[in-house]
DNA sequence: GCTTGACCTGGAGTGCGCTCCAGGCCGTAA
DNA sequence: TTACGGCCTGGAGCGCACTCCAGGTCAAGC
């Protein structure tokens, strides 16, 4: 697969995919005869773990340790599953300040409706 | 109050005070005989309301729409309550697409728990 | 043969939200 | 009186995660 044709599969373009590359996230594919990338299908799925720590913002510094750690072998797991799970607590706090907000942001919006509405039953 | 307390107060740094005034998300203090800023204590709920902006994810240039349309005053309610129905609508997206990436990871890291066990168990 | 479009590289540029710096003023306490 | 801490300004710098540019190669279709 060519990289255009990966950057319409994962979502990303094909600059970041470069860039993703350049910095040590994507690990360089094959060549074909020109020079070309050519990737293997299975980058999707790596690709697709990566959106989703990207979805729950972890740092691209942290993503590399990440695969620095798995392209070490079966013997980092433990080390790679600690990593996940610390990052699984930070997204749940996350989502905590976020319901707590929301529900602020509801007040606050319940708030202007009742003054709205007053302002309209006034007239 | 001066600025050092208000930081103190709201969390943030004087630095980031005069920037939110440098770009309109703060009014202008009045200033002492000589020249330092003195806020009022109200000015607290406005930098509570605008970390709950921050906090769900609401860039800075539609603050200060929101900012803007306060400073209009009483007759600008409705679009007001329209700007943040909106927000609050896009933060439970959000938080929807938080918790399916957090199922995900969940999933992950079950994953690397039936291997570590696995591998325990084989020893 | 020529055009078109996709690909290549190194490096510069962008937008966001701060954060810090130099150089200076002011009021209080030792 | 001098040292200190906190304040002032305009403007530069930073970290992040891309995004784009110039200038070039290459393969396929007309």
């Amino acid at each position: 697969m060519k990289i255009g044709e990966l950057a319409r599969r994962s979502g990303r373009s094909t600059h970041t995919l470069r860039y993703y590359e350049r910095i040590g996230l994507l690990p360089p594919p094959r060549r074909d005869g020109s020079g070309q990338r050519d990737y293997d299908a299975s980058i999707l799925v790596w690709l697709a773990f990566l959106e989703r720590l990207r979805a729950t913002g972890m740092p691209i510094r942290e993503m590399l340790d990440y695969a620095a750690l798995r392209a070490r072998g079966v013997e980092t797991a433990q080390t790679r599953c600690n990593l996940l799970e610390a990052h699984r607590e930070r997204v749940r706090e996350h989502m905590c300040l976020l319901q707590a907000s929301l529900e602020v942001l509801d007040t606050k919006i319940e708030g202007y409706h009742a003054t709205l509405h007053e302002e309209t039953s006034r007239i």
